[in-house]
DNA sequence: AGACTAAAATAACATATGTTATCAGACGGG
DNA sequence: CCCGTCTGATAACATATGTTATTTTAGTCT
């Protein structure tokens, strides 16, 4: 047979993910990449046809990030979406270029943000679950102004125009909540 | 005496401008800028030190484009913050790239969000004193809140995940407003 | 009209990027 | 142990960008 690659998938996607994360996904380059993995740049174009189809792979296992990140953050709070969007709005703050890329970018190639928070688990669908059985009228619409909210406190995150602790920003959206399920009764 | 120039600054600014507006930021280049503005690249580097200070009087005159469009933008509704969040959020569907510009590039080496929507007429001033005499108990509160919400709408809109018709934008920043003002009672 | 001078076009330099060609060599199989 | 083959390093090509040097050109003043 031939010879074995010494360069592996792995090693090449771990440190594109790495640089993405690090400086954003427009500084992942051939060049800054193969120095990152220490190779040159003729390993990349083995496992990937061009740049764009790597950021898609890059693209993807930022979503699984995400989803694992939302996985592993606390379960503290009882009102449903309330803890996703703790989640949500401390990746923004923790993890800017992954955010940018996956909610910001408009790289919606792949995934909209309703299937990226839906994720594979069905979270979404879970806590609009949740709110119904918890007597909420609308639980669709309680999410979607909830999530506008969201999204909102996390992009403000992200440009610096938003700085409260956790502590201050869970009593935000339990406030939040609290608003809109009254106005819904 | 010498000759006189033949491209002036407003050529140069109004096709960096257009530029920038048409296909963002980013695409603002020396090359690109002289086509669109007729001549080479030499009258660029007369006018301008760089590239860099190019971008921020463009940045400088977006800002004055966007105060313009709100103060252009029809007030009818009564309630305060909500025309100026219609105006917002209009003006992100409408101008994703003066939109990404002003408030979601990082580029605050000149103005914060609050400053920009504040401009020079004092707009969020004026609302916030609306609102005290409407009744409202916390009128910054409020309007912080508002404001989270609306600009969570506008990055919505520019990434395609907010999509309902300008009717259906107010009334619901209009039911939003409400619960938030009914909460804080 | 002619000379001077600044403007503007052209071309060049330096760097960055994607992508491909060339080639030495390392590895698997016989 | 050698052969073939595929890997991966180097180098190259093509393009894009900021910026500067050089040259041409066109006003302006005398």
């Amino acid at each position: 047979m031939s010879r074995k690659a010494s360069v592996t998938e792995s090693m090449i996607l771990d440190s594109a993910f790495a640089l993405m994360q690090e400086e954003g996904f427009e500084q992942v380059t051939a060049r800054k990449l193969a120095a990152k993995a220490g190779c040159s740049t003729q390993p990349i174009f083995r496992l990937y046809e061009n740049m764009d189809q790597l950021i898609g792979k890059v693209y993807s296992r930022a979503a699984a990030y995400f989803a694992a990140f939302c996985e592993a953050y606390p379960q503290k709070e009882s009102l449903p979406f309330i803890d996703l969007g703790m989640a949500y709005i401390s990746f923004a703050a923790k993890e800017k270029n992954i955010f940018r890329l996956l909610f910001m970018s408009g790289h919606q190639g792949e995934k909209s943000m309703y299937e990226l928070l839906n994720g594979e688990k069905g979270t979404v669908g879970r806590e609009v679950a949740r709110a119904g059985a918890k007597g909420v009228r609308n639980p669709g619409e309680l999410f979607m102004k909830l999530w506008i909210f969201i999204h909102g406190s996390a992009c403000m995150a992200l440009t610096g125009d938003f700085d409260l602790t956790e502590a201050e920003t869970e009593a935000l959206l339990i406030s939040i909540y609290q608003a809109y399920t009254e106005a819904m009764k």
